[in-house]
DNA sequence: TCAAACTTTGAATCACTGTTCAAATTATCT
DNA sequence: AGATAATTTGAACAGTGATTCAAAGTTTGA
């Protein structure tokens, strides 16, 4: 625990330096946990990715349930980026498209991991309360974004809450089966799952 | 591993019983393995469903993977009935729906467990081969009714390979959130998904 | 170049959990 | 009721993997 909060380090240099190199277990955690689970990912796992003892690891994060909680905490922040970007699009079928695509394009590039597929009953209750607070949060918005939908006649009436459910089923889901040097690409499949998803809400 | 194919049990009476309480053991781990997954379940969480020391699982299980190997099975099993019954029916829209209703279905009530959500790397390689091809032949069936319909003229052209993936992505994905006592029931649940989920494929 | 700060290591510890086994308990069947 | 089979148990074991820690190795900055 000592690591985290430690006095302020030397030089700016120094701190960067640290900062990198704790994304770097970050990344390599993430496709760890993407790929096993968090149960299944042991720290070896983690540190041979880096070509480092496990041991090393304790310099950047106080202990194994730290390092999925800063997974859980990163892939928010980019779901959050997302609904931003979403906001400033016009027609409800626009944002929730664009939502799909990203949120896709999180799960295959930039994270390679999984936002929300995570085990959260890993965490400690505080952690895991925030961190499902945050997902019902992000949950809520794409709800809000379909029930906007329907009332501008845009889509079909639906239940919200079921058609986001099989929303980010279907992408959380891609963390199981995608792998990187396969035969679909991420571009494609982010389109597609849009088309298909949104496809089924919107008035024949 | 003796348990397993022992001399044959004295009476029918007997037979049964160990039947029934084989499946009672698998219906609790079913139920585990779906919350907290298989690396987090301990053998003491299944017996603790059942009253039981985790040694009088030893009884009817040689070890822990095979209670995981036995789920697969028996949830296979489960998805092979519907593709049967799905076969009866006419169109490629009816034959999907009935397909995704029947799988949630399976997922809420039946088996209150998810068969193709659990981690097949957890198995032995033998019978991790052996699930992952019965999962793929359930994959195949579900493109080619896919691809059967864009034949028809019934659905529009569509990638089958993702359109599968985002369909089993939503079912599957239920496990992690479906609670038997939570506000949404199994019917409506399955209904709402089919129409989803089949809507994105249909011609407009 | 050298001392101080930072990073990594290997060895040791600790807790957890799957597994074994012989003994105790319970059910079955005549 | 009593012999035998079936089931469950408690205690002990073993392996794994997270964690601690002091020491070794490396980088930084004057």
């Amino acid at each position: 625990m000592a690591t985290e909060q430690d006095a302020p380090l030397r030089s700016p240099h120094v701190r960067a330096k640290r900062q990198r190199r704790r994304t770097e277990i970050l990344h390599a955690a993430l496709r760890a946990f993407r790929q096993r689970g968090y149960h299944a990912t042991t720290l070896d796992d983690i540190a041979e990715q880096l070509g480092v003892r496990k041991t090393a690891l304790y310099h950047y994060f106080p202990d194994k349930e730290a390092i999925l909680y800063a997974c859980h905490r990163e892939s928010l922040t980019e779901l959050n980026r997302i609904l931003t970007g979403a906001r400033a699009l016009d027609t409800a079928v626009e944002r929730l498209s664009y939502v799909i695509r990203e949120h896709v394009r999180v799960m295959t590039d930039t994270l390679e991991g999984s936002p929300l597929a995570f085990e959260v009953t890993a965490l400690a209750p505080d952690r895991q309360k925030e961190i499902i607070a945050a997902r019902d949060r992000y949950e809520r918005a794409l709800r809000r974004m379909i029930q906007g939908g329907v009332a501008a006649g845009e889509l079909r009436p639906t239940n919200p809450k079921t058609a986001v459910f099989a929303i980010l089923g279907a992408i959380n889901w891609i963390a199981r089966w995608y792998r990187p040097d396969g035969a679909m690409h991420a571009d494609e499949l982010g389109a597609e799952f849009a088309e298909h998803l949104v496809g089924g809400l919107t008035c024949q």
